[in-house]
DNA sequence: GGAACTGTACCGATCGGTCGGTATAGTACG
DNA sequence: CGTACTATACCGACCGATCGGTACAGTTCC
């Protein structure tokens, strides 16, 4: 038992990732907290004792993930060649959904879940995030490097990135390293002039 | 009242459209019967006169509109061009998205609420329509217009297209012409040779 | 009359969340 | 040592509200 005298945070970490993944699974609002029990094998009371809320578990994941890779990004920021920013950036996402699918997954798809002004807080850090990347294609494009900065060749490179969340597999063949790899190569295709 | 003679068409095509608006907007789990009740202005004998059930409701949203995207791409497989068929299933599928964001994102966002033998059919529907665009990508390798066949590349150029049901706006600036050009553009970027 | 359409009252089940209470471990005090 | 006290982790019964869906009677139109 002298492992578990810490059990509180790790209690509420383990619950967390449970909930992320069932989350991610069947949808936030699909998931009731009788499921959630079952899952983390605990009494109702138990639960309520390591959550305030069902909201604020998705809260918690929705905005913790999505700060991480504004983090992530901030220190992408530092690069001044922006290609090589771009394939940073790449590079940092694409491990981040490897390695988080089931949290980034709650994270993209269950923002509308969110109450009124948390999913405003949540929403403006995706906005962070993108601007990031959006400054990086004006940079590129002021250096003469990339064509003339187009909201629509933004959308179409995060688009890209993005969805893979949809469709990559931890487990397979895959690794996250070649999919980032062939991912900004395309980027910078899609950057390129002329 | 004589207008409303074909009531009963109507109606379900209204009700299902405006179904279709708040499962895109709110998520299929989160809007209640009463929530569509009251959106629709009919009782609750009166909805349930015209559907079925509520995954019904989702079924139909889910199933018809991937299926004319696949009727859509079943017309461009006679062109033999494999880059002039890239922009054609670039056209319709962002043209489709454009026109019918609300069933699309359904479409895309809900698979997952359905139950385990229609989510399996739909999902058929969904590989299908992937195979178009691979079949494409295959045979623009073979006749050496394009790189080998990737499936990353495969799923980053569909990423791009699909990721727009999140983002565009139908009374936005950009039209869905605009957009379809440019991701064509990119998309033969993404697939050219060295 | 009868078929189509509609509103209301109602069903059992489940929703998220709270309740009082218990078991245990650590600690302070005599 | 034993006893009193506190904090943490936990349980399962229970709350009012809402869930999707049904039954049925009334109305309208042919």
């Amino acid at each position: 038992m002298s492992a578990d005298t810490k059990d509180d945070r790790s209690q509420r970490a383990r619950i967390v990732k449970v909930a992320a993944r069932l989350f991610a699974e069947r949808g936030y609002h699909a998931v009731g907290i009788a499921e959630l029990q079952n899952a983390v094998q605990l009494g109702r009371g138990a639960l309520y004792h390591h959550i305030r809320s069902k909201d604020d578990l998705l809260y918690d994941i929705a905005r913790e993930y999505i700060a991480d890779l504004n983090d992530l990004a901030v220190t992408a920021e530092h690069e001044p060649d922006p290609r090589k920013r771009i394939c940073i950036l790449g590079q940092h996402l694409i491990s981040m959904i490897a390695s988080h699918q089931a949290e980034l997954t709650v994270c993209f798809r269950e923002v509308q879940s969110l109450t009124d002004s948390r999913r405003a807080e949540v929403l403006a850090l995706h906005t962070r995030y993108e601007r990031v990347w959006k400054d990086a294609f004006i940079s590129g494009a002021e250096q003469g490097l990339f064509r003339p900065y187009d909201p629509v060749v933004l959308k179409g490179v995060l688009g890209m990135y993005f969805y893979s969340y949809l469709w990559m597999r931890p487990d397979g063949s895959l690794g996250a390293e070649t999919i980032s790899e062939r991912f900004n190569e395309m980027a910078l295709r899609m950057l390129a002039i002329g």
